[in-house]
DNA sequence: CCCCTGATCGGGAAGTTTTCCCACCATCGG
DNA sequence: CCGATGGTGGGAAAACTTCCCGATCAGGGG
């Protein structure tokens, strides 16, 4: 970051958003803030305004944050991103870390925090709000990257669960017992950190492995 | 509203949006605002505050908007409330609508709009967002309102199924029997035709009632 | 007022599913 | 051949669902 005002560069689909960071950041910093309502409107404007922090939320219609995250870094590989989200998912935190992104925090927390974040970020150093890091120490104790540790089996009950199919109904169809797909159930539920079906579903259409 | 500052008590469970809000309303506009994390907290400050107009986010942990609506408006039958939401669903405005809301807006309404809503509940009128005004028109034309036949407990717990929450969370959080909220379930479940919980994330996806 | 209806809340019993632990077998790279 | 990994399911206990039912309460209508 240059001498002066540090720029950042607010991505979030809700106004209200936008106008919450812009209050947190302006009221009490020297900031000089800058607005996009997408991820795709954000990589357009990125070279233009060489924001010193992007602040991008994950959840947007059209490309979400994790895809936005993906093309900005791969344009601007020394973009400093910190994604914001309402999900506080293990699996999805480590594989935005993977892509570069140098901090997550949730819409949950607090004022305080988010501004933290941004001066963290700012400092060239990581942040994580509280409750996200919680999360990701429990993941670490219990099972190294979750999302790539399906087996093919595993996967293929995932897939069907979350179209909508029950556990009975799927043993039928791969002619095994219920009792070795409620199994593989339990396994992969553990897996991917995930404590209901509902949740499951949640996860997989967010990484598209089916639709809603 | 009395002459002088017209009082604004925002309900959010986000601290962001709370300041977005802040920021729209008081950088622009007279008025006084007073914030609270939850239905709950509203509810024990609305007598002491008596503001002109709450705005009431719709999913919040705990006790959810719509009910904070519905325990608000039995106290204070006069209180105005604005409700704020991500869902657009048709029945779930109406629904609102018909426990005494002044107006409901999406989050992803402009920054204009949001005021503008509360300038127009302020003065006794109801207002809706652009795009929510929308779908109600359109309506009749491709709304299958079967969630229409849910009761409100009913509707509110699948809103908080399809979420990804469990059974015994939601008992947790609406103080009632892990049976209740089973029983209420079932009965939802044989409204709606589903088979699975999976099944009723998808329908409430669909439906716009929560987001993937 | 009283009755009726519908919503809400939950107990009981029976049935089903999930969880946790374990065992057995097949495959595969070294 | 060996050890690791994946797929398969049994057994037992715990948890959850379903169906049925009764109690309570609020809001009309007569």
């Amino acid at each position: 970051m240059i001498a002066g005002k540090a720029k950042i560069l607010l991505v979030d689909d809700h106004a209200v958003v936008r106008a919450g960071f812009r209050y947190l950041l302006e009221s009490r910093h020297q900031y000089e803030v800058s607005e996009a309502g997408s991820s795709e409107e954000a990589y357009s404007v990125y070279g233009e305004i060489e924001p010193d922090v992007v602040v991008l939320d994950v959840s947007m219609p059209g490309m979400g944050g994790i895809e936005g995250l993906r093309r900005l870094r791969s344009r601007h590989a020394d973009a400093r991103v910190l994604l914001l989200s309402m999900y506080d998912d293990p699996a999805f935190v480590s594989r935005a870390m993977k892509m570069g992104a140098m901090g997550y925090i949730s819409k949950n927390s607090a004022a305080d925090s988010l501004v933290t974040a941004i001066t963290e970020v700012l400092r060239g150093k990581q942040y994580f709000s509280a409750d996200i890091a919680d999360r990701m120490q429990r993941q670490d104790r219990d099972y190294d990257s979750a999302t790539l540790a399906l087996s093919t089996r595993e996967f293929e009950i995932f897939r069907l669960l979350a179209e909508g199919r029950s556990v009975s109904t799927i043993a039928d169809d791969l002619k095994l017992s219920p009792k070795t797909v409620s199994n593989h159930r339990s396994r992969l539920m553990e897996k991917l950190d995930l404590k209901t079906t509902a949740e499951l579903v949640h996860y997989a259409i967010r990484q598209g492995i089916v639709s809603a």
